[in-house]
DNA sequence: TTGTAAGCGTTATCAT
DNA sequence: ATGATAACGCTTACAA
């Protein structure tokens, strides 16, 4: 591989010149050296020592993309992550940066990895706020956290949610205008982003006088990681509902076939209802009512925000984006008249 | 951030040997040394400078991923690449490399990269033969490429895919068992891997007698990028057929729906299979008799042959690995009698 | 417009 | 066992 000093020696220039022409600072350079350098440069087809580059320059154009492992084995398996790794790669390259990844759950780990190299910028996901706080102890650049509430406050951070509390609100809504009145509420944890949607629940619960309280809270063991669903002990509840609504189109989905399965039809006998509208939302049977995100949306707006932090730094900016969601009806929810 | 020169510097001792106790070459320093440098290594939480060493060391401890992008808006999305870039990053990790991730088209711009981060090696998937060649003339390093049929003789690759041929010939042959003598197979091309199991099916075909041609090829437009589904011609065209072989899960679920929503009962009124087993494969309904495929372990398969030429270098390498898969018989197939 | 040279933080060779 | 020192390829004052 040809380095900036071999051109400069094959053409009797310094390596300042050659730099400049590779930077497009032209004006800098003769029109006569430009050419000559420009053609070298193509006939070799020079290639730039990015390790170089980034110790003499100290950055990196390095983003890492942090998903915290929690219980999963593979986070990228869930379309969730799978799709939002995409769409941040996909922006990340085309603002000229370059994608490292990681799925960790030690924020040391982490730490070391971004120190080590320098990374200009991180996106996060499943950090809590004492983990990100750590990071920046010693990490003095932009962090974009994504789906979390717990970390508003935070310097040179951004976070991007969802409408969670509204969308559930809306969601749990328009089942009730459905004419159910037992109404059970399905998660796997009761925090963060579940929990919003918890609330956005009960809140349409008890707007329409019904009770949405963390008695119709319904947990359900994930069951990847040694311990067992617990689908026969939420089979036998739901008797006390006419529907459900549900955190994840994967724990709505699963219910679909556990209650279908054992004999109950949906949406006659109980009604449920997804979040997320990840694909086989409408590939599943009944087609999933559920509640879009727009996660290709998410990942673009997670770099776009970062990059504009990291090279533009203005005083003002925002640090909060709330995207907006979209209720999608299909068929799993039954119009119960009266 | 400390360096080497300053806790060298604070220590009165040279860079060699500071150099020497981070890696571990304790034998070469006095014990009174290692225990003073350690000291100030673990009160500092030094941090190496990877673009440094990168430069001095001339490798760089990333292994690249790079997917061909092809029509796909975003690759990520698919479950698949989702799980493979999820095991490949985990081990890549483990083995003490780190994991830059590009979705691309253009081959110049994979050799760019690869070329100007110093990549140690590379995990491609979707790239033909002409490609790879042109990545080899100027990258000397280690190549995996993924599921792919036409690049087996090339230098310092290493070819990972499945028994597609004889998985589809089992899973032909299945059907046929079943009592099935129309059968289609349908894929969305008929090239690379989708060739193998079509020709897999046919092998089945013949073996029975029956006839395994172009004609029973049935084929499927992907319908995500302009172009529609042609699911009309094909609900027409299936009448022909008891039972269609699918090159893919989310092909047979496609048609598993549009079949249902037409009005005919699956498997009485016609039986449809996929390939890979995907996580909604057993969550749509019937749940899909399909082909398992280990993604998993493909991933984690593939860092660790690269790891291994990439540090042994062994002479006699077996650069392909053929990995295995098993038929999960599920709901979708109908047992016909006579 | 062009060149010189220091510096980025390591690694690694070769003396001592 | 330890230290000087060159080298890695590039960027960037600063000087000419």
């Amino acid at each position: 591989m040809i380095t900036i000093k071999e051109i400069a020696n094959m053409l009797n220039v310094s390596t300042t010149t050659v730099s400049n022409v590779i930077h497009g600072k032209t004006k800098e350079v003769s029109p006569a050296n430009v050419e000559r350098i420009r053609k070298v440069l193509d006939e070799y087809d020079y290639m730039p020592n990015i390790n170089a580059r980034n110790l003499a320059s100290n950055r990196s154009k390095i983003i890492g993309m942090v998903v915290k492992v929690n219980g999963k084995e593979n986070p990228f398996k869930d379309q969730f992550f799978g799709e939002l790794l995409g769409a941040v790669e996909d922006r990340v390259r085309s603002r000229g940066y370059n994608l490292m990844v990681y799925a960790l759950n030690d924020v040391r780990q982490v730490q070391k990895f971004i120190l080590s190299w320098n990374m200009d910028g991180l996106v996060t996901c499943g950090f809590v706020e004492g983990e990100i706080s750590y990071l920046q102890e010693r990490y003095k650049k932009p962090i974009v956290i994504i789906d979390d509430y717990d970390t508003n406050d935070l310097e040179r951070c951004i976070n991007i949610r969802l409408e969670d509390k509204k969308a559930a609100y809306e969601m749990t809504k328009y089942v009730i205008g459905c004419g159910h009145k037992k109404i059970a509420f399905l998660a796997d944890n009761n925090v963060n982003l579940d929990h919003q949607r918890f609330l956005g629940y009960c809140q349409a619960m008890d707007e329409a006088g019904l009770f949405g309280s963390e008695e119709n809270f319904l947990k359900i063991c994930p069951g990847n990681r040694g311990e067992k669903n617990n689908l026969d002990e939420l089979y036998e509840r739901s008797f006390a509902y006419t529907a459900i609504i549900c955190s994840s189109d994967y724990y709505a989905a699963m219910l679909l076939n556990t209650f279908q399965d054992r004999g109950r039809k949906i949406p006659d006998d109980i009604s449920i209802t997804g979040f997320d509208d990840v694909e086989y939302a409408s590939l599943v049977r009944p087609a999933l009512t559920t509640v879009r995100q727009d996660i290709q949306e998410k990942g673009l707006v997670a770099v776009d925000m970062l990059v504009k932090m990291l090279e533009e730094n203005p005083k003002d900016m925002e640090t909060l984006v709330v995207l907006p969601t979209q209720m999608v009806i299909r068929d799993s929810v039954k119009r119960i008249n009266g």
